[in-house]
RNA sequence: GGACAGGUGGCCGAGUGGUUUAAGGCAGCGGUCUUGAAAACCGCCGUGGGUGCAAGCUCACCGUGGGUUCGAAUCCCACCCUGUCCGCCA
């Protein structure tokens, strides 16, 4: 979320925002709807301090002129309730569009609507030749039994595995081995849990408009996540830090679930897109200064493509345009992985910064050293996921 | 699932209908004193919105949302959370 001031104050600027993400808003109408709820809270402010005035006056007046005094401020207090219906009204509705409303991107980060627009920043490591044809995952896992992905959907349906022996006990080592070295550079480790209610979905910038990619626990109205980072960013939520706590540095743990709607066809069998899977994510809390907040993406980054050496994973980074990277984002690098079944790249880690956006929707503030109350910066970055 | 007790400012804690944004204490900040520090003493110490060039004026906020009332931290209802006990349990 923007400030509404600054969306009110820098129209041209939000409205290419909304352009270069393919946000598709009404910034009329959403500016309109602010004059309007300003207006309303005047207005409501004017008849409630009517209404105190003739209240603080009553215990000293005339016992006679009470029950004037009383059906005179109760005028008051009903008209105010009267516009407060419509400033309820008024303003769900400014609040809903606010929520749509586009971080401003970097200005670095390329211009386009989807994908086929980021670029790739730079590649590490060599790519393996054989002289034979790589097998994918599925046909390794099928012929040395190290998973079961057949039987299991008959339990849990379709994009779920359960893994056996060797692989089981190699995704808990590398896990653990993440989790050391992610903790060893200071980071936090953190178990978090994939339930939360709504509005943590809400902060993340996840709700509105991704609510179908979320598993909803029907009964209780908490939701899975598809991320740690849904739990991270609202566990701090009204709080002000002082310059001291910061910068916050957790690494949270947590299983992810994702209903993978829209995948349709995409990656049906083995262990790529699937609704369930374990994820050590990298987060960052600090002061709300662009310089600072771009050395943490920088060292989230750097993080990420430490583990990716040591693994001896080819990988490249990408510069992911403005259509890509999500409402929220200011800038996001993706980091791709070598897979040599398909001979390509794919999506394995995700590197945001998202400056205040995501501090306002969670109310993460810090008192800088002017005593002056501020949103915090919020960055996340995938260290691994199984 | 049942029963009871609670949720007040950074922390502790008073407040059960009327200048209460909220006593008192702790912590913090500034000052006096001191070579320096401590102690003592004095002062300052919430967030957000509207309006205004500003000083200021004003509205809201005591877990959340409703309600009663001229007036609600205080009374009523619902929900959330915490604690204790009972029941159930993979």
């Amino acid at each position: 979320m923007l400030s509404l001031s600054f969306v009110r104050d820098n129209r041209e600027i939000v409205e290419k925002a909304i352009r270069e993400k393919n946000a598709g808003l009404d910034l009329d109408r959403l500016l309109e709807l602010d004059g309007e709820v300003r207006e309303l809270k005047t207005r409501i402010d004017e008849l409630r301090r009517q209404r105190n005035e003739i209240s603080a006056s009553f215990k000293t007046a005339d016992p006679a002129d009470r029950p004037a005094l009383g059906a005179k401020a109760k005028a008051f207090g009903a008209e105010a309730n009267e516009a407060e219906a419509a400033l309820a009204q008024k303003s769900g509705e400014l609040e809903a569009l606010m929520l749509r409303v586009p971080n401003i991107p970097w200005e670095g980060a390329p211009v386009g609507p989807d994908e086929s627009f980021n670029t790739v920043v730079r590649t590490e490591g060599e790519p393996p030749s054989f002289d034979f044809e790589p097998l994918d995952h599925v046909a390794l896992v099928e012929m040395n039994d190290w998973a079961d992905l057949s039987r299991i959907t008959r339990v849990a349906g379709s994009r779920t595995y359960a893994l056996k022996g060797r692989l089981a006990l190699l995704e808990q080592a590398l896990m653990f081995w993440a989790q050391q070295i992610i903790a060893a550079d200071g980071f936090t480790l953190m178990t978090v849990p994939a339930l939360a209610r709504p509005q943590a979905f809400v902060a993340t910038g996840h709700f509105p408009g991704h609510e179908e990619e979320a598993y909803e626990m029907e009964k209780d109205g908490l939701y899975l996540a598809g991320t740690g980072e849904i739990a991270l960013t609202s566990l701090h939520s009204g709080e002000i830090f002082d310059p001291a706590q910061l910068p916050i540095l957790y690494a949270g743990y947590s299983p992810c679930f994702r209903r993978e709607a829209g995948s349709a066809g995409r990656d049906v069998r083995g262990l790529l897109r699937v609704h369930q899977f374990y994820k050590l994510e990298q987060y960052v809390i600090c002061a709300d200064d662009e310089g600072e907040s771009a050395r943490w993406h920088a060292r989230l980054l750097a993080n990420a493509e430490r583990l990716l050496k040591g693994l001896e994973i080819p990988y490249q980074v990408v510069e992911t345009s403005t259509g890509d990277m999500g409402l929220g984002k200011y800038r996001m690098n993706d980091i791709e992985s070598w897979v040599p079944s398909l001979g390509k790249y794919r999506e394995t880690h995700s590197c945001s910064t998202l400056h205040d956006w995501q501090a306002r929707r969670a109310n993460l503030r810090w008192r800088d050293s002017e005593r002056r109350v501020r949103f915090v910066h919020t960055l996340n970055n995938t260290a691994l996921a199984s």
